[in-house]
DNA sequence: CGCGCAATCTTGATTGATTCCAGAAAGTAG
DNA sequence: CTACTTTCTGGAATCAATCAAGATTGCGCG
């Protein structure tokens, strides 16, 4: 887990001003992996005292922009973040719970950039998402 | 393009009543791939005159429980609805204009099903997302 | 170490999609 | 044709997200 200076660091290097806020948002998504924006805005509340929703978004649109956190939006979900970036990975969410896993490409490096017709559009990223049941509901359900 | 008659032998295979609604909206949807909900309601409504959006919702909710459309939420659009039911296929969406496009799986009929870890989910289906430029804002960027 | 600019945060209102609810209407089976 | 059940209507409510204006604060510079 990357520390305080660590954030710093890596807000510096993004040409980002270090706000508390900032640390704190970066801190909460590397802290809890596809949280949704309500259980960071808790989170660093938490951390910090009162701070205003607006600026929890205003910080994740730039850690977006800037990349250093990654914005998923799940069917059926709001949009959560994670902080894992610049490894090509998917996600798998349950059917039942929402729950969200982490998937490694497949087959590569990234795989399915490939399609069979491509209609002319200039593709730059493919994202994969798995649909399905958790262990938790899988074994709940069959049983 | 299927006719009225179709779309009611559709509904009454799902074992789902034959409404003016439904068939506006089943109809609605087979013209306008990948519209969103404003634009079937605004469709529907033009085919009908008054109907309330309430019903749209639910006869969406309806036909996608049917699996007579499909349901697709792009990142950063609202929900949109498709007639292509039963092939594995997927979408390209434009990260400038939002225009979606159809894309037929790229290795076989279901290619991106094993990813290298299913952390122990039941894996049921796979949905890919490719993100990049259609071809005119391809050109109008480039010029 | 203190100043000034510009980015950032606060507060509060607002939009827009979606859902909930109760009652009226309509489709289907017998 | 009748009755039952599903479906539709109309309106209110919820929730995430965005917008706007003014107050703060970080950062570079002298």
């Amino acid at each position: 887990m990357p520390t305080t200076a660590d954030f710093e660091r890596m807000l510096r290097g993004a040409a980002l001003r270090v706000t508390r806020p900032r640390l704190a948002v970066l801190s909460a998504v590397h802290q809890h992996p596809h949280a949704d924006t309500g259980s960071i805005i808790a989170a660093v509340r938490t951390a910090l005292g009162e701070v205003s929703h607006q600026a929890v978004y205003d910080v994740l649109r730039a850690l977006t922009a800037a990349d250093l956190v990654r914005c998923i939006e799940p069917p059926g979900s709001v949009a959560r973040y994670e902080a894992r970036v610049g490894d090509n990975h998917h996600h798998i969410v349950c059917r039942s719970c929402g729950a969200i896993a982490d998937v490694d490409c497949a087959v590569g490096p990234a795989p399915c950039l490939t399609p069979s017709d491509d209609h002319g559009f200039v593709i730059d990223e493919a994202e994969v998402v798995y649909r399905g049941l958790c262990p938790t509901c899988s074994t709940a359900t069959s049983s």
